[in-house]
DNA sequence: GCCAACGTTGGC
DNA sequence: GCCAACGTTGGC
């Protein structure tokens, strides 16, 4: 069992959306990056645990928790000429794009902010504290992981 | 809106 | 394969 963090703009996608989908679950489509791609393709696994993160936005931090329900899936977005994530150089036989679905678990009652985390003396392997890190979806180590689900729980 | 940092593209 | 130019990300 992983422990993952996904970052999104919550005026695009937000934690609110995740949990007003039928299920609660969508697909992770649009993301063009290879790292971030390689990790949904490769190391996610169902009822890995993900934290949603809100960037872009006023508070910019880490709003809810969402677990991996399905892996193996292909962005059906990279088919779609209209779309602005297609890509001319994908095919169906030869996807280019992989994606999970992610499956709402729950919206902390305060956005655990940035500003925190970057204050917790034991967050340090956690990419997003690092500078320059632009990865919209990243592993966090586990004992990061339970501290911070338990600081965003008890804010 | 600024800008640092990063990823991608494409000419050579 | 190098690397300059460009586009994007994302906190502030």
């Amino acid at each position: 069992m992983r422990y993952w963090l996904f970052k999104t703009e919550p005026d695009a996608f937000s934690i609110d959306d995740l949990a007003h989908r039928p299920d609660g679950t969508e697909g992770w489509d649009g993301v063009r990056n290879y790292q971030a791609r390689n990790f949904m393709r490769d190391q996610m696994s169902v009822n890995d645990l993900a934290f949603i993160y809100h960037s872009s936005c006023k508070v910019p931090g880490i709003a809810g928790l969402a677990r991996i329900s399905q892996t193996g899936l292909v962005d059906p977005t990279q088919f779609i000429p209209d779309s602005k994530y297609f890509d001319p150089k994908a095919t169906p036989e030869q996807p280019r794009w992989h994606m999970v679905a992610l499956t709402f678990v729950e919206k902390f009652s305060q956005v655990l902010p940035l500003s925190l985390i970057k204050q917790q003396a034991n967050i340090c392997e956690l990419s997003l504290v690092k500078k320059g890190s632009r990865l919209s979806i990243m592993p966090v180590a586990s004992n990061e992981f339970e501290w911070l689900l338990e600081l965003a729980r008890k804010q």
